[in-house]
DNA sequence: GCGCAAACATCTGTATACACTTGTATCGCA
DNA sequence: TGCGATACAAGTGTATACAGATGTTTGCGC
């Protein structure tokens, strides 16, 4: 047995069932049998419960008469968290243009050089993401990217369906020009900039999204 | 011992000690020690545990060393806690504009006629609450509503604090005032002026509540 | 072969057991 | 009295036990 306090605590089984929703191996649908998931990890059920309780919390499964589900969103769902992620990220653009610091800035542009010096899809895809972070935490409010990582997730699971049509090279391209955009108003200390370009930003990140996602799953719904 | 599916789940634990915190009965700072809920409850420390789980991923309690404690908010946390929610309550009205029905709307105007009629405060801050409730329906995005109940529920542990300069007439007359403005906005239709509106609704509760909030803490930060 | 009931396997939620850790109090000793 | 070491009480995480519920398969009459 592992000790009470030690590093094998539950929430590393918490941990691995995300991240196989968040990489697509667990895809929407696939149910989760708790004695299943504990044979599978060498643990009882306990510690798989308390994982399963808490992914559901997350939005990211639901309990089901037997098991529990991966959660299926329809397009409509997958609209509404865009809608959420919108007002939240363009919220902390703003924040970000008022507060952040030297070293905020100078690890955005960091970033943003390395995405702009990269071809590799798989690679510009993590960078761009990790640039939103980044701005998140140049706009210094820990609850709003608590709630965005939440969103994150629950769009990271859809991934697999809307990655073809969000790695074409003039949308990397697009998407390189607008954080551009995004990165000048807030160095600019422009908030209003900086807001209406995020929104901007998402607003047709979301679009292609839904189409790819709504392409993919048509008939489905 | 009670049936595998019957009624008496652990949920509702979770929704019990959940409304001892909201009802601020158990305040921040508190202690939750899951052998003693058990006792408390008579149950075994399973379910106990099962909820306390559900309330750290809302936020409202955190794992210490021991036990579990009521999260103890600063003012900043407070304050970003608000900014998440304009942003969002904003985007709600906005959208509530463009997409409510007409029951909706006549929701909308019961609440609010039910508000203006009465003089009771406490029976004004629950159809205040009620009212957002409303409107957030009336946006018809479920996902945004859900954030918000959670943010809601992180406020609502601090209402204890703040009551005393929210429950002032003049702020109870200036509430339904600006309701409502933002309820002619979204009868007109006018996703601008209810975004508008909302924005500055919302704003200045925050700075009313972060102000009585501060004046009540003094020192302790 | 088909429909239905009974047996079965399996999953669920909760209770209990257990090894381990940690904070506190007790007690001997200078 | 003051101060460690030690013992103890209480809490933690996980494993296992168990009763009740729910699908699924089996087997029987038709």
């Amino acid at each position: 047995m592992v000790t009470a306090h030690g590093e094998g605590r539950s929430g590393s089984h918490y941990a691995r069932i995300r991240q196989g929703i968040l990489e697509g191996r667990t895809g929407p649908g696939t149910v989760l049998i708790p004695s299943a998931l504990s044979a599978q990890y060498n643990v009882s059920r306990t510690p798989v419960r308390e994982a399963l309780i808490r992914l559901e919390q997350d939005g990211l499964v639901e309990q089901a008469t037997r098991g529990y589900v991966v959660r299926t969103r329809t397009p409509e769902e997958i609209l509404q968290i865009c809608e959420a992620r919108i007002a939240l990220e363009a919220t902390m653009a703003q924040a970000a243009a008022v507060r952040r610091t030297e070293l905020d800035l100078a690890r955005l542009v960091h970033v943003h050089e390395a995405t702009a010096a990269t071809t590799d899809p798989v690679e510009l895809r993590t960078l761009n993401s990790e640039w939103h972070v980044v701005l998140r935490d140049a706009g210094h409010n820990p609850t709003i990217s608590e709630l965005m990582e939440r969103l994150d997730a629950q769009l990271k699971a859809y991934d697999s369906y809307t990655a073809p049509a969000t790695d074409l090279p003039d949308n990397l391209s697009q998407i390189v020009a607008e954080h551009d955009g995004i990165l000048d108003a807030v160095s600019r200390r422009d908030a209003a900039a900086a807001r209406d370009r995020m929104v901007a930003h998402q607003s047709r990140t979301r679009d292609l999204r839904l189409g790819a996602f709504a392409r993919s799953t048509r008939g489905a719904f």
